[in-house]
DNA sequence: GAAAGAATTGACCATATAGTTAAAAATGAG
DNA sequence: CTCATTTTTAACTATATGGTCAATTCTTTC
């Protein structure tokens, strides 16, 4: 842990202002005083800012990628699974609130690197692991019909959404709803009842 | 109309720009060379790239949030009136997919500009007029001990994030999900019945 | 402890980019 | 038409920023 000490000194300095900024706002000078380095040492460790960047997008994702989708293919049963998979998401997303915003917004800015990663890290997992196997479970307690898409995109949506545009909705419901220390606890218990009776108990499993 | 029209057509160009890119991703030239004209034009009709941003901010959100707003409020029965805001905000934002991307990224750049707009807007409907109204609908139908701000944050996060990480979930679930021309219809129908009978059916109305 | 190699630095360079300027072209009033 | 005002342009400037380099310090090996 001790070698490589000033690579991982860099590489954090470089993703707290690359998910903050953005490629094009991060500044090389603003990485190397964040990390009490000369700028020269930045091109010495990693030669350009792209180079740097391609190698936060790595050290950012392929972990916290591969632990998402541990979570999602666990054997678990439904009830418990689902409760595990509302309360992960919102922990991981909400210890990290920088982070699914640069996500979104660096997928879709034409950077080839990002997608390159992920398409890596889903290709370790079979083909099509996630709607597979969200479809195998859901078939298991008899929502054969249900198409898994929808299932993933509201748990994504309804997880993920809320702690990205805080600033947004602490405009438009004020800051008091964020600032609860139950917060999470409460959108935990929320998302839960949401997805059990909207889906798992909703009336006529037929599409 | 044809009045100011190189300023409109300067703030179109702007908007493209700035949109996809970003402030500090966008480059005055891209944005002249967009609207056909040259960059000394830019700065003789917007001084300065900050206040060309600010009026571009202008320009597109505060028609957008007051169409949002009147359609909050608008006086209809529950069902009907929880179609119609599901259908026009997966069609308002999926008719402008990098709207949302922008104000989550830029809502959390520090900048001044974005937030004073939305409170300006916000100020001139009557003081907490979303969470009220809400609230007082949700009491009509019986659902008085049921949290506004956790129905405004699942109607959001349902029918705006799939259509903001759209690069994301087709690397999880393939193209053929947004490509299939039914994909917003059937969307509608799935946050239909999912806040149908996820919240309003919902066992036992208590918090 | 000396030689060799790696790490680190301050002072540079090249270029991209926001912004300026002075002059030309277009427009409009009388 | 003509003069004044507005609009538009090409060429230019200043600066921020990514990147380089030669010299210096630190580390390792024998």
């Amino acid at each position: 842990m001790a070698i490589n000490n000033i690579k991982n000194l860099i590489l954090s300095a470089a993703g707290k202002e690359f998910l903050v900024r953005g490629y094009s706002g991060a500044r090389m000078q603003a990485i190397a005083d964040k990390a009490g380095i000369n700028k020269a040492l930045l091109h010495y460790h990693f030669s350009s800012k792209e180079k740097l960047y391609n190698a936060v997008l790595r050290d950012q994702f392929a972990s916290f990628i591969e632990s998402l989708i541990e979570l999602f293919l666990r054997e678990e049963d439904l009830e418990p699974w689902l409760r595990r998979l509302i309360a992960r998401l919102l922990r991981e997303f909400s210890a990290r609130p920088q982070f699914s915003r640069f996500i979104i917004w660096e997928l879709n800015s034409q950077g080839k690197e990002l997608p390159r990663i992920f398409a890596e890290v889903l290709a370790q997992s079979e083909e099509g692991t996630f709607l597979k196997r969200i479809e195998s479970r859901l078939r298991q307690y008899g929502l054969q019909s249900y198409p898994p898409q929808q299932f993933l995109m509201n748990i994504l949506s309804l997880c993920i959404y809320p702690g990205m545009a805080r600033p947004l909705l602490e405009q438009v419901m004020g800051k008091e709803v964020f600032s609860d220390p139950n917060f999470v606890g409460q959108r935990e218990e929320e998302i839960f009842r949401l997805i059990k009776y909207g889906i798992f108990l909703r009336p006529g499993g037929e599409k």
